[in-house]
DNA sequence: GGAGGCGTGTTCTATATTCGAACAAGCCGT
DNA sequence: ACGGCTTGTTCGAATATAGAACACGCCTCC
């Protein structure tokens, strides 16, 4: 097979197959075939067979009763090494902080123009559990969180297509210090992220979301803001 | 080169070396330069930054401010897949029971010889917020968790090396249907762990651990399995 | 009962892909 | 300016991979 994109950068074809196939497998939400597998994959039987089996051998992919392949168990140990000084320096405060004010919160970072939640923690009871989850991903210009990264970055590298009430938003979002979200990504649902910044570590943020709270933006905003400091200097930068 | 193990199974080498840069940069904690990684895999530098070009055009590592590797934020969303049904449907338990029993949940699976936890709830206040981030992994013989899961198996696939006193605890903790742990992971804490068979998936189990609880073992176990029966449920098995 | 579909797993050779050396170039300290 | 440390690029040789064809087990449906 001829490389397809074989200009001037080269890659390895047969890690970037396997690689895929993790995406595709995520992606499907559920076991698959190893022929479905290579049929979205576009490429021979024998091939993803292969590469199945490398897979299988690392712990990336796992075999169900019936033979089908899923994500494996694996991933999850290398997740937990994702900016893990971050991670353990914020968990403590993620905890104080949903305790504190009886709210979900949570660590996100920004991966190419996307939002990803890292770490979560939830108060007793909470409204969605299910929202917040570790890896969950939003556009950068959607959500608190997105809008706090974007308040950090020059508006040179934000993405194309930045409306101007969007804009305006996140430039009063820098000189607040915190960005908010209503009814943006999920119904009913508010939020309030403040900006993180560690030294020599990507753009990120913490944030809480709520259907409700007894207090308002300013006093979570400033709460968290406590807790970014925090979590700033526990890391030195 | 020449494979190494190439008597009967057929493997991918360059899908396998793009893992291992992934498990090394997980197991290092922190950001490498390629040069390290490459030593570490025993490969040529030209080798590894071919890797690595193609790991993070699919976000899989990121650079450092510093240019240096470490593992991407797209890790935790493809660990987000990982067993996606049975972490949506526990979470919400995991919160009820952190809540009512004022103690850290969590969801753990097998991998291999190992149990790994997958998803993970702090009540307000955690007495160690680090212990049971998401990733952890312990040998399948050591705590709560890991003798639950053990319970379930069949003795013919028990990992060697397991001592009569533990063989006699897994037999009682089958019986009583339940295991607990005691200073055995983590010092001076306990844990208490059901297992959680669902069908077609692997065997799991549902733990709290505490320094201290109002609750006796058997309150803790039956409320832990009232959850986990809800859970098999919501799933069909 | 046997044909036929659908699934996994194996073997094999040509060739495209990968390997690995040698080279180029930036950065920072002394 | 000089070494030492990096990262990034080029290129031929050769090896690991791609993909076809085949073998097998397990269903269903005629």
């Amino acid at each position: 097979m001829t490389r397809l994109e074989g200009t001037t950068a080269p890659a390895s074809q047969t890690l970037s197959r396997g690689i895929r196939i993790l995406e595709v497998l995520a992606d499907a939400r559920g076991p698959l075939s190893i022929d479905e597998i290579a049929a979205r994959l576009e490429v021979h039987r024998s091939v993803a067979y292969r590469l199945l089996r490398t897979l299988e051998d690392h712990g990336l992919v796992e075999r169900d009763a019936a033979g089908r392949i899923e994500l494996g168990a694996r991933l999850a140990a290398l997740a937990a090494g994702v900016a893990h000084d971050l991670q353990a320096e914020a968990l403590p405060e993620l905890t104080a902080v949903a305790g504190d004010l009886g709210v979900t919160c949570f660590l996100a970072v920004l991966d190419h123009e996307e939002c990803v939640t890292l770490s979560s923690v939830e108060p007793r009871h909470a409204v969605n559990p299910v929202a917040q989850r570790p890896g969950t991903r939003h556009p950068i210009t959607r959500g608190a969180p997105g809008k706090a990264i974007l308040s950090l970055l020059p508006t040179s590298s934000w993405p194309s297509g930045v409306s101007p009430e969007l804009a305006a938003e996140v430039t009063d979002a820098a000189t607040r210090g915190f960005a908010t979200s209503h009814d943006e990504v999920i119904p009913s649902l508010r939020a309030v992220a403040v900006p993180l910044v560690v030294r020599g570590r990507g753009p990120a943020a913490i944030a809480v979301v709520f259907v409700a709270s007894a207090h308002s933006d300013e006093e979570i905003a400033a709460r968290l803001t406590r807790s970014a400091s925090a979590i700033r200097e526990a890391l030195g930068g």
